[in-house]
DNA sequence: CGCTTTATGTTCGGGAGAGTACATAGCAGT
DNA sequence: ACTGCTATGTACTCTCCCGAACATAAAGCG
């Protein structure tokens, strides 16, 4: 329950840096920094090297695909059970990807040498973001699907139900146009798409704000492709947790220290 | 011009492994077996863990996205510039995309964990492989705003173009019927599509082929996605070629061996 | 040769969503 | 309270594309 007084690095709340063993955090962790991410804020561009990888907590990401008409049409979305960066982390940058800030918190910053460099060895490290890697890959490759052949109204349950998985409060900072913004769509189609959520129960508004009131109903509403993605990152990530436990190097740490899961749960996300 | 005596394996034709150094191929290179890959085949499925991982020559493959009720819709073409299974190179198998042979011919089949351990080091083969997997991304991403945005016609001319930088021959093996598979649309979309680009005398019809003879006229009508994955991928693509001459290993490699490019060209590729 | 199969061309109705214009309602600041 | 800004609601036309039904044409085959 409580971690011993010299590890100085809190555990991560992170679910991909938790998944490392223990002694692996302790060598590494002291790279990443923890900082705040105000609302708004781009933290990559297309066309523009970023040097600093993101590993949310708190806060959660949109990540979109920029088109020279001003259309950005969101990927996926970023939280406490992935990094933003793998563009950077893979190759050499993004030619046309955005990162903003959906949801304003915290995270883990590392710089992206050093985040490689931990991943030269092969070891925990590397496995658990290649792995989050496909995930994201999975999200990306969905979605294209998604925004073919499904509705304006299926795809908007689908992006409220992967921002609460996201997040602790069942109340989403957006506003209409910036769930537009989001979708590649136009501001009065999400409206039209959240009154029939809300004349169905699903949700409450209030200005500048959902609240989610009948997940299930969302569930329902959505397209598959919720469930689809959703599934395959569970599997992953449940893949990088028991690959935690099965290694010997975690285990003795274990036995020294104590368990090192987040101490802090949050009831309203999935990927708890 | 010609390759020594002493080496038993051929240069390799698949771009990716072109750029590895001569001594890594050498190495590396007895893993991979070269296998003639028929039309329609399926490489993997969703759920279904792939062992091999794929690098065409000659052929080509389509990756699509499939939906419950039977959509398959593309999320990039692969040919000579990269390799099938980046799913599986990742992570553990894809979840939700099928790859088949768009255009039948060769290429180098290797098992997946070789392929992996090949990679734990680090080195060329590693960076050569990650820095396609982000192209993979780029494309894969790109997709989704195409998709959204842009018409039926626009995203034709990008997919033929894109099958055209992948084959030596501009004439391509496609029935109305395989490009609406792979668009995710119906067939008489494409028909009327196609139409509409041999009145501008951009291609030329004969049953079950499309022979491309206004390839400037196609980049004309194409919409930008095209231009922008295809900038991204060569960019990629030539770091990965120039890292092969920076390396030392490579260099001496030159000296007594001479060099090791394709013997062969494709003139209508323009991944030559 | 005629028959079958497969590929391509044509048409019509309908729906989802874009573009546009404008109306109303919360909330903030002075 | 007044003012102004931002968020949300409504209405209308137009285009693209889907769904379906059907016509024609090219290749294969007995």
């Amino acid at each position: 329950m409580s971690t011993t007084a010299s590890n100085l690095v809190p555990a991560p709340q992170n679910l991909l840096l938790a998944a490392l063993p223990a002694a692996e955090w302790e060598r590494a962790g002291r790279n990443f920094k923890s900082i705040f991410m105000p609302l708004g804020d781009v933290l990559y561009e297309p066309a523009r090297l970023a040097n600093h990888i993101f590993f949310p907590t708190t806060s959660v990401l949109a990540v979109s695909c920029v088109l020279a008409d001003g259309w950005a049409d969101a990927l996926t979305l970023i939280g406490r059970e992935g990094f933003a960066g793998v563009e950077d982390f893979l190759g050499r940058g993004s030619a046309i990807c955005r990162a903003v800030v959906l949801s304003e918190g915290w995270g883990y910053l590392i710089r992206r040498e050093l985040l490689v460099q931990a991943c030269n060895q092969d070891g925990p490290m590397r496995s658990v973001l290649l792995r989050y890697a496909q995930s994201y890959l999975t999200q990306v490759g969905q979605t294209i699907s998604c925004n073919r052949h499904h509705t304006i109204a299926q795809q908007l349950c689908r992006w409220l139900l992967m921002f609460l998985d996201r997040q602790a409060s069942n109340v989403l900072p957006l506003t209409h146009e910036h769930i537009a913004e989001l979708m590649g769509v136009r501001r009065e189609s999400v409206t039209e798409a959240t009154r029939k959520l809300q004349f169905a129960g699903c949700i409450r508004r209030q200005r500048g704000h959902i609240a989610v009131i009948d997940r299930t109903g969302l569930e329902a509403r959505s397209c598959e492709c919720y469930r689809v993605t959703k599934r395959e990152t569970d599997r992953l990530l449940e893949m990088s947790r028991s690959a935690k436990f099965a290694s010997t190097q975690a285990a003795l740490d274990r036995v020294r220290s104590g368990p090192s899961e987040p101490s802090t749960r949050h009831a309203a996300s999935s990927f708890a």
